[in-house]
DNA sequence: GACGTCGACTGAACCGGATAAGTGAGCACA
DNA sequence: TGTGCTCACTTATCCGGTTCAGTCGACGTC
């Protein structure tokens, strides 16, 4: 079946190509009986411009990266990056753009993808996830000139926009909530270190545990598997004080760190209070039910799309902030026992 | 930041742009010295070809597409789709293929997704999920003729290659498994009772109950989120005569029924067996861990990949099977205490 | 030495749109 | 009646590649 092509719709209408194309696009420069006539046989013929044709003239691609730069298996259990991405979707496809995903390695294979997504005029704009300090892709990004949106933050931005949400203050509302119900060894089981999402809760946590008089805070990191989410739990329940609230960076550890407490003849929340950051419906199914920081991840895609779009139209694009995560209590926060 | 062309590299090199091309494509018509100056010239300016000039005399978009037909709420749950979804990714980004995803609301819609993509010459084939009896997808990608490999099967592919996994056989074998313990009373939580996928392994269900005499034998349908397999559980678990093993669907699913048999006062794997079908670390994170069907996910999204390239490359291809999904007995099953 | 052949390359057409410049009809107005 | 202006188009050019038809010099051959 041979797709038609704006020669086809001028034919079949009796004019030229150019007074179709201004047609198609709303320009001035036809009658609105003869729009209206094109527009109707264009339908009839299921006609929609050509995105190379289009992109080659008018140098809009009408599509938009995102490159992930994690291992395939932490991709997988992470529900974030789906629903971000869904999210994002939702917003770009009311607008018939696209969405071009890339699975990259490392760092450095995703400054190539930039570079070659620029050089070949495939994406209008980039989405930019999991920042690191001193990260090369924000000056790679601003050399290029491409526009950018960073979903993460704030800070390390360079000139790029970025969407972010004040994890410090839900983090510092947690650790606050903790010692409300009486709790005083509260540990932290963070993501990968070089994140920079990650070394903002860990200042956030120093910092609220520095004013709250908590000597005995501890933090540890791991990758955000319930593998390594489970032996840090371990690591942290063996020592000699250990701690009474351990809060994990994503659910699947703290599923994990809870499932270590059981294991470890620990009751939760008596012995052990347990919370989540990104709630998701597992935490409510494990016993006893998670209490979780979670937002709309969804909503904080479209976010970022909106405002990606909005530089791509050339409109001034500042950072703005999304919503903190909201603390869910539910059943594996209490007092601790011995208190 | 100006981008490189052709005619650029051309003028540095004292060549026409003809030239560059062939040496850049491989093509004869250069000598070997000539090939080997351009080359060094175009990595050196950091010259790539612009995707769209060359999709459009080429009429090869160097793309792939990928529509997902699943709330937002579901898709990020399942690890499924990034699973695939970064298996997919692995095989194309090592043939600089771009993966177009676009997460729609329904068949008509994704319907219209392969007709504007067709249209616009934006990829150069696509993969099709979650398939249903009578896909109006299916006779769409034929009559556009447009490359398509189908995830899943077998059957009701029409002239479409598929890849698929006999999940008939999978299930065939855990109902074997479970009637070796000693279970009698088997029940089965299926996904969305309109995927093709759901029907395949209801089926099997039936043939294997008829064939190993279990009368007793009930199936119910769900959305794959834990809410409805705690209420379908919930639902199995108070029948007077209930089942003392439930295959599900997916991991989410069995989870979600495991803390239902918990908070009912039955003991896992004693009063009730569980099986999961979709092994993810999630499995093992909880008490007891779950004896789940698992496989190598994204090595079936990279299998898809490649058929689909070769679809693309105009190779004949035929619908070819992945493995088979492995048990993995873990602590949710048992002999029936009460045998 | 005329001729055919081959390799290496050039020039131009083409893909399908967007768009600037040009054209001609119709109309208002002096 | 002629001028100027607007409207509704057409024509031509351009975007950056690919590709086909030439061109031109070197070489081998009889």
């Amino acid at each position: 079946m041979k797709r038609p092509t704006i020669a086809d719709v001028a034919r079949r209408a009796g004019v030229s190509k150019g007074a179709v194309s201004y047609a198609l696009n709303g320009q001035p420069g036809v009658s609105e009986a003869t729009r209206h006539r094109i527009l109707t046989i264009a339908a009839e013929i299921g006609y929609s411009p050509s995105s190379a044709a289009r992109m080659l003239s008018g140098a809009t691609a009408n599509a938009v990266g995102l490159a992930l730069c994690r291992p395939a298996r932490t991709l997988g259990i992470e529900p974030f990056f789906m629903e971000l991405i869904s999210g994002v979707e939702a917003e770009l496809s009311a607008r018939s753009y696209a969405l071009t995903l890339q699975v990259v390695a490392d760092q450095e294979a995703e400054v190539a993808v930039y570079r070659r997504w620029w050089a070949e005029r495939r994406v209008d704009g980039v989405l930019v996830c999991d920042l690191r300090t001193d990260d090369r892709r924000v000056p790679t990004l601003e050399e290029l000139q491409l526009p950018a949106v960073v979903i993460g933050g704030p800070g390390h931005t360079g000139s790029l926009a970025s969407v972010w949400a004040d994890d410090a203050a839900a983090l510092a509302e947690t650790v606050e909530y903790l010692v409300a119900l009486g709790h005083r060894r509260i540990a932290r089981v963070g993501g990968l270190p070089d994140l920079l999402h990650t070394q903002i809760r860990d200042n956030a946590f120093d910092a609220v545990c520095r004013r709250l008089g908590l000597v005995d805070a501890t933090a540890v990191w791991s990758d955000y598997t319930g593998e390594e989410g489970a032996r840090a739990t371990r690591r942290l329940l063996s020592s000699a004080q250990r701690p009474t609230a351990v809060l994990y960076d994503n659910d699947v550890m703290a599923i994990a760190g809870l499932s270590v407490a059981q294991e470890m003849g620990l009751t939760v929340p008596g012995d052990l209070s347990i919370v989540a950051w990104d709630d998701s419906p597992l935490c409510q199914l494990v016993h006893p039910p998670l209490t979780a920081l979670g937002r709309d991840i969804p909503a904080y895609g479209a976010h970022a799309a909106r405002q990606l779009l909005a530089a791509i139209a050339g409109e001034p694009v500042t950072s703005v902030q999304d919503e903190t995560a909201r603390l869910t209590p539910r059943g594996s926060t209490a007092p601790p026992r011995n208190r």
